[in-house]
DNA sequence: GCAATTACATAAGATACCTATGTATAATTG
DNA sequence: CAATTATACATAGGTATCTTATGTAATTGC
C-alpha cells in the first residue's frame, strides 16, 4: 500500500486516464480497476473518489448517464471533449513531474 | 512550473535525499539546489520548507548547527543516523509509487 | 437468512501545502 | 550613495485534497 500522501493531486489524472482508456465507467468499477492495475497498491476510498467525480462533472470534463440495473441505479461517467483534451495535458504534466523528480532525487528510472 | 498539488508528499523526501547527496545544507541553499536540479520547475516556498525542516528535526531525522556569517545566523541541517535510514525508505517508496502509477496510467517511462 | 459485496453519497477531521507577512543583513546597480 | 535585489530566517492564516466515519440500500454467495 502506498503512502496516500503521494497520491494527492494524482486522483483526477487517474480517473480521467482510465475513462480515456476504457470508455465509460462507474464509480465502483473505477476503484476495482485501479486496484487491479496497481496490484492492490492503490485503494481508492469512496470519500475521495465520489467527490472527485462530482467535481470533474461540475467542471464539464465528465458527463453522467444513469443506468438502471434491477432496482439499483448505476451512474456511468464518460469524458466530454473538454475532458478528452485535458487527459493528455494531465498525463503529460505528471510525466514531466516524475522526470523532474528523477533529476532532483537522482533516480535511475528503468 | 509544476502543479504544486503533485509535489505534496514529496517535499520531505526531496529534503532528505538532498542532505544525503550533498551533506549539510541550510534552508535557502536547499531552495536554490532544488531550483537548479529541477531546471526551475520546482520552486520551494519558505512557508513549506521551513516548517518541514522543523518537523523533520523534531522527529529526530535532522540535526541543526548554527553558523555565524557576519552578523547573520545560518542554520545548517544534517541527517541523523535515523534520518539516513529513512532516506532510502522514502526514495524507495517514491520509486515504487511512480512504477505503480506507470501501470495505472499506462505510461512508457524512458 | 445472514454476511459479504456492490453501489451510491456526504459530513467531519487531518494534513500538507501556499500566500502573506514580518524581520534583518548583504550585495548589486544605477 | 540610495534603492533595489538577494540572502536568510520564521510563522499565522487560508486552501485543497485526502481519509475516516457514517448512512442507505440492493444483490450475491454460502
Amino acid at each position: 500500500m502506498h503512502s496516500s500522501e503521494l497520491l494527492k493531486g494524482t486522483l483526477q489524472t487517474i480517473v480521467l486516464k482510465l475513462l480515456a482508456d476504457y470508455g465509460r465507467m462507474y464509480g465502483y468499477e473505477i476503484t476495482q480497476k485501479v486496484k487491479e492495475l496497481s496490484e492492490g497498491k492503490i485503494l481508492l476510498t469512496e470519500g475521495s473518489l465520489y467527490p472527485t467525480l462530482h467535481k470533474l462533472e461540475a467542471e464539464g470534463l465528465l458527463v453522467t448517464e444513469k443506468v438502471h440495473i434491477g432496482k439499483r441505479v448505476r451512474k456511468y461517467y464518460a469524458l466530454t471533449s473538454v475532458g478528452r483534451t485535458s487527459v493528455s495535458e494531465r498525463v503529460g504534466e505528471f510525466t514531466e513531474f516524475i522526470k523532474t523528480m528523477g533529476f532532483v532525487l537522482q533516480l535511475r528510472l528503468n
